[in-house]
DNA sequence: TTTATTTACGCAAACGTTCCCGAATTTAGC
DNA sequence: GCTAAATTCGGGAACGTTTGCGTAAATAAA
């Protein structure tokens, strides 16, 4: 702060002393006498000293802050994970600076050189749905800046990375459908490319084998690179409901499209789950108030944004080039509710 | 960065300048030949020269960051201000830091201290429902620290403000309620000192009085400083129904008060709006997909962020010290849907 | 031609720290 | 008693910029 005037050399001349013996009294350096580490400690409190971050920055070479890139902060899971992260990173006396993509390729891009540009310590990112070149992370990663990647991860570069367990989540929602009696279940899913898009239909296709279900490639639907998720809910359920063989159930596989799918469906009155089951990927913190209650899979943001955090002031602090790296797995929690209750055929039939 | 050794001093060493001359043609300087420039500024792209801003904040003595202080990230209302605080930032070369209060008073201050020691350029502060003391504020401002109230502003420091027009959204609730034949309007809302509060419960007097209405202030409910709005709605909830004049309307005046209230009214199954019709303050992009479509009034959010930040760089960049200080006020929007539907004896009046 | 002015650049200090060296003083070893 | 080692401190460079001031060369004015 620019008001702020006291300085290492006011306390060292306010006692007699020279700065570096008032540096080193500060940071309690072996080499100050005790009587002199109690004179300076004393003062510097008197005067309310604050050292200068950015002349420590400076000098040490490191800023202590750093740089996170979601797609959109208004999303409540980016956000408990922004909130787990900074959590833990003022506690370690860093400071985070957020940005967001917005799910478009190019703004990511300069978002990073910004970020990179204010001499950031390290990085965490969620890549945008839009990204297909790499090659600036990669760059990155060799020049020595620490990234770790959460959720939506890029495969081929090799460093931390914090997932939930996408495969399995999604595993559980297609096998509680079919459970349930459903067995035309369409899914709604993001862009093709994407780590978290391919886990997640993977679970998918891995239930529906398991229960001797064939998988019909009509009912899987991918969302485009950089569009905005609601509306494309609404054009790929439109198109789904035009079908000769409609679904009776839907999967989608995130927060957005989930809310999209919903939307939709109340829009053109089509009951669920009656009509069109439906559960979804969501974070959303009222998703059991809704019309009806919605079967949700939650995934643990907060501790994502932990983990990916520590990972990263784990390779920030660490003296020696990190060589060895790994993937933590969160596990996601599926929630049933109305809006994918038992088919009533089926509900008959469970009596 | 650490891994970037790329100076100026490279810049000038390789083409036999000195280092005053390279920054000078790096800033457009008149007092460099154009020549010169060119070849600086060829040379300077050709090794991908990325000036440290370390060292420019520390010799101008700016951080070009500010900072912000929210009571929680993972809330729809203060994530859309973040988001608008930070649109206009980037493109003005600013960083933003964000802090979250959780509503507690000592974590408040903690954070602002964090804040400021780490060299902000200016504040932007949403104080929490906890603060009573605002003499940090006091000495900041005083201090010269430009700092810039948004939404729940402390009234006896001057300088920027931008609000909604909190008493004219909570009118209009409350009228609204009214004109559907609701007559016992209870008020669930913030604590006491908050701007907010005393605002929209302003609004709520002056409509019933309009209408020519008594307000019963046992029907005013407040939740505790620094208390978790959602059980604390269902706390007030629950009292409110075991009145022997029950309310038969509900206006509460924030985004977790509005939720905690239906997630109450639901879990007791209490028939919307039949029972108890339900309006809010929210920001929630789904409300009209809750049981039943939810009335709320909405606040400009991601407007307040950018007003907000343009002000505070208004401070931060002026030559001489702002004295004129200024309000800005956003209107609120109503929404209304089916949870404030006219009462069975006004439908029927009304046909 | 001489003097004044402009042009184009370099030197060096400063921003607030940290830390490598060296040095003075005290303590220990014998 | 003297030397060796420890203790305690100061000088000053460095981190990467910006900028006031000085100055040589080029140009304009006389």
């Amino acid at each position: 702060m620019r008001y702020e005037a006291v300085t290492i050399r006011d306390i060292a001349q306010a006692l007699g002393l020279s700065t570096s013996t008032v540096s080193r009294a500060l940071r309690d350096s072996h080499e100050i006498s005790t009587e002199t580490k109690r004179r300076v400690l004393e003062h510097a409190r008197s005067i309310h000293y604050q050292p200068n971050p950015i002349a420590v920055s400076l000098r040490e070479r490191k800023s202590r802050s750093i740089g996170i890139i979601v797609s959109e902060i208004a999303n409540r899971f980016f956000s408990e994970i922004i909130n787990g992260v900074e959590s833990v990173a003022i506690d370690r006396g860093y400071n985070v600076i957020i940005a967001q993509s917005l799910e478009s390729a190019e703004r990511e891009l300069r978002q990073i050189q910004f970020l990179t540009s204010r001499s950031i310590d390290g990085l965490l990112v969620s890549v945008s749905n839009e990204t297909e070149d790499t090659t600036l992370f990669k760059e990155l990663h060799q020049k020595g800046l620490p990234i770790v990647f959460f959720d939506r991860v890029v495969q081929d570069i090799d460093t931390h990375k914090v997932i939930v367990d996408n495969k399995l989540g999604a595993y559980d929602a297609t096998a509680h459908l079919i459970r349930k009696g459903y067995r035309r279940i369409a899914l709604v899913t993001n862009v093709e490319g994407l780590s978290i898009t391919k886990e997640r239909e993977a679970g998918y296709r891995a239930a529906m084998h398991k229960h001797g279900m064939l998988v019909d490639d009509a009912l899987i639907r991918h969302t485009r690179p950089g569009g905005q998720a609601e509306p494309e809910a609404a054009e790929i359920m439109a198109s789904l409901m035009e079908l000769e063989d409609r679904p009776d159930a839907i999967f989608a596989t995130s927060d957005r499209l989930t809310t999209g799918c919903l939307r939709f469906l109340k829009k053109n009155n089509i009951r669920i789950p009656d009509e069109m089951a439906l559960i979804g990927f969501s974070n959303s913190e009222i998703t059991e108030l809704l019309d009806p209650p919605l079967s949700i899979v939650r995934q643990p943001a907060f501790e994502m944004g932990t983990t990916a955090i520590r990972m990263l002031l784990e390779l920030i602090e660490s003296k020696r080039p990190v060589t060895q790296f790994r993937t933590q797995v969160l596990a996601a929690e599926p929630v049933f509710r109305e809006s994918t209750h038992a088919k009533d055929t089926e509900r008959v039939r469970q009596r």
